[in-house]
DNA sequence: AGTATTTACGAAATCGTTGTAGTATTGTGA
DNA sequence: TCACAATACTACAACGATTTCGTAAATACT
């Protein structure tokens, strides 16, 4: 019934615990036969190793700790299997932890993770978060810590993030070449890393045209969707209003679908949408949507092999590194001229 | 640099460690002013107990884990975000695995829990998952199991699903009311629990409507999507095509809405979709699309809630509780008839 | 042959925490 | 006054695995 221990299998093997533990762990200590004869009682007797034991001992969790803002999201849930894809490979375990888009409960989360639970964090950083004190004291416990897609330079460590610059020029430029002349802009919190990239490059394109910008057209967006639909509906019943709007990320465009909907303005031809969104809709959305779709699966992905790369050299110390992933631009209906 | 231990923090004290331990757990053996002592000194210094250290005493992980097929899938992922909630409250760890839909990945994962790793388990079985012994065993091994969503009666254990079969009805019953005549159900997989019940809802409201089963239009759908295009393609080719499809689930919905965007197929006039789905889209999709969604957030909340119960008692026998909640039918257009 | 080295194993310390079983010291009741 | 109990603490043995150190036997070397 209950798992057997190293104790017992060396007493059924007649051998000493340490031989036992050598030989699971192949040592070289340990003579082939021997070997042999462990293992095969080991799997006959369905032996697993205790983990607390051996984490307690060799100060080593096996486990990683993702965390993002929110997990009902496609971007995050593909980020995370990313990286579950790596860490399942690396026999490690995954723990995660929610945010919420709340500073506070990020900082508790990081505490609760400082005692060596786990050999690594992987984080994206929540909407609210302006400071980084939390980050860098628990890299300070020797525990490297990635950051992805929502990062900071203030931290000393590799950053795995997609072209949000160039895609928000691109985004922008789209729109553009489209015809667009009013291209309003929701943002998303004033501090994060990615929202802010993709507004530099809206604003790049902007003036690359020789558009001028206009500030009431730049919105900062908050985390609920009700505040949002009021904040875009009004932008959309303002006699000067935008005949483009570009989402910085995708509840945005569903919310903004939604004022178009109700207000009864009609996309493409009276505005153009276009959206980082990593949906799988997208295409059958009515109209369906012009997307800039990041790489979200091997953005996980790669920032945990970045932290392995780390891990299995048993370094905790990251040096700065910027991995920079391209996004994909998938031109709708949203975007559509009426003469093409 | 290091985090401090409980040795440490006695030696600083000039306590006992066990004294130390004893404090930080509120014993009723410690004075009033030790206790203010030892805990002002903790926080001050940061005292963080080892995970490993604690566990291995007290036999307990402060973990659960997750068993998913898929995550990127907004079903999962909002149960996750229940169970999370709950694990979050409790000053729970989440582990997260993903099976892919794979039964030999998923007796592998069980297996590595196996050794106390976790306090308990939650999961949702593996599509092709036709046998039930890796559970058994693993329940044996004295850590609770719960099931939610596609479960199996083999287990004796509590089970959290919605009400699948009444749904199956109400969706089938739905698509009468608007007029269909014959009604394709979309299947995955046979031995999925929560689609067998949608099925048998499927056929009982064909029966108790007087309209006959005919076999060809139950289709059991694969995992990958390129061949689920393929099936229903050849459906909607055939000359006596369905008027309706019933989709057991959200991806097949979306491949239904991809055939007949390519074949040229009106919804909802020439055919009729209904689904089980939590996608946030549905609504904007062209056309907008019936689902019936399940309270996913609240499925994995309640399941956690109910390991929980146990756990909190220290009991891991879990007898046998099936709890249902209820799933809720958004009519939107893409059953709607010509007529309304 | 005698010493050095390698091989194959075992004993015991260790990781940090918890809990049991003491031990002083002070307080209480008959 | 003396036994007895309560209070507030400490010593120490776990938990199960890993690892350092030690050692006997076998092998190699001069």
């Amino acid at each position: 019934m209950a798992n057997i221990n190293l104790k017992d299998l060396a007493k059924i093997l007649q051998l000493s615990i340490s031989t036992v533990s050598k030989a699971l762990r192949d040592s070289h200590e340990i003579g082939y036969a021997t070997k042999e004869r462990v293992l095969a009682k080991a799997k006959e007797l369905d032996y697993i190793p205790n983990p607390f034991a051996s984490g307690l001992r060799r100060n080593k969790s096996n486990t990683i700790a993702v965390v993002v803002p929110e997990i009902d999201n496609n971007y995050f849930a593909l980020a995370i299997k990313g990286m579950e894809s790596i860490a399942q490979q690396k026999d490690y375990h995954l723990l995660i932890y929610l945010t919420h888009e709340d500073h506070e409960k990020e900082k508790r989360i990081i505490k609760h993770l400082e005692n060596k639970r786990v050999d690594g964090v992987l984080i994206s950083i929540a909407m609210n978060t302006d400071n980084y004190d939390h980050l860098i004291a628990f890299q300070q416990k020797g525990i490297p810590i990635i950051l992805f897609d929502r990062v900071c330079q203030e931290l000393e460590t590799a950053k795995v993030t997609s072209d949000d610059f160039v895609s928000g020029i691109n985004a922008t430029q789209h729109l553009i070449s489209n015809g667009c002349k009013q291209i309003g802009f929701l943002g998303l919190g004033e501090n994060l890393s990615n929202i802010q990239k993709r507004k530099s490059g809206y604003l790049e394109a902007l003036e690359s045209n020789n558009m001028k910008v206009d500030p009431d057209f730049i919105i900062d967006c908050a985390e609920d969707d009700p505040t949002n639909y009021e904040t875009i509906a009004k932008l959309l019943k303002s006699k000067n209003r935008p005949d483009a709007l570009f989402a910085s990320v995708e509840k945005l465009a569903i919310t903004a679908y939604q004022v178009c909907n109700d207000l009864n303005i009609n996309i493409p031809n009276e505005i153009k949408i276009i959206c980082f969104a990593n949906l799988t809709t997208a295409s059958f959305l009515n109209p369906s949507l012009t997307t800039i779709t990041q790489p979200a699966f091997d953005i996980g992905k790669t920032a945990a092999e970045v932290l392995f790369k780390y891990l299995d050299k048993n370094k905790t110390y990251i040096p700065n590194e910027n991995i920079m992933l391209k996004s994909t631009l998938y031109p709708r209906a949203s975007t559509k001229t009426e003469l093409s």
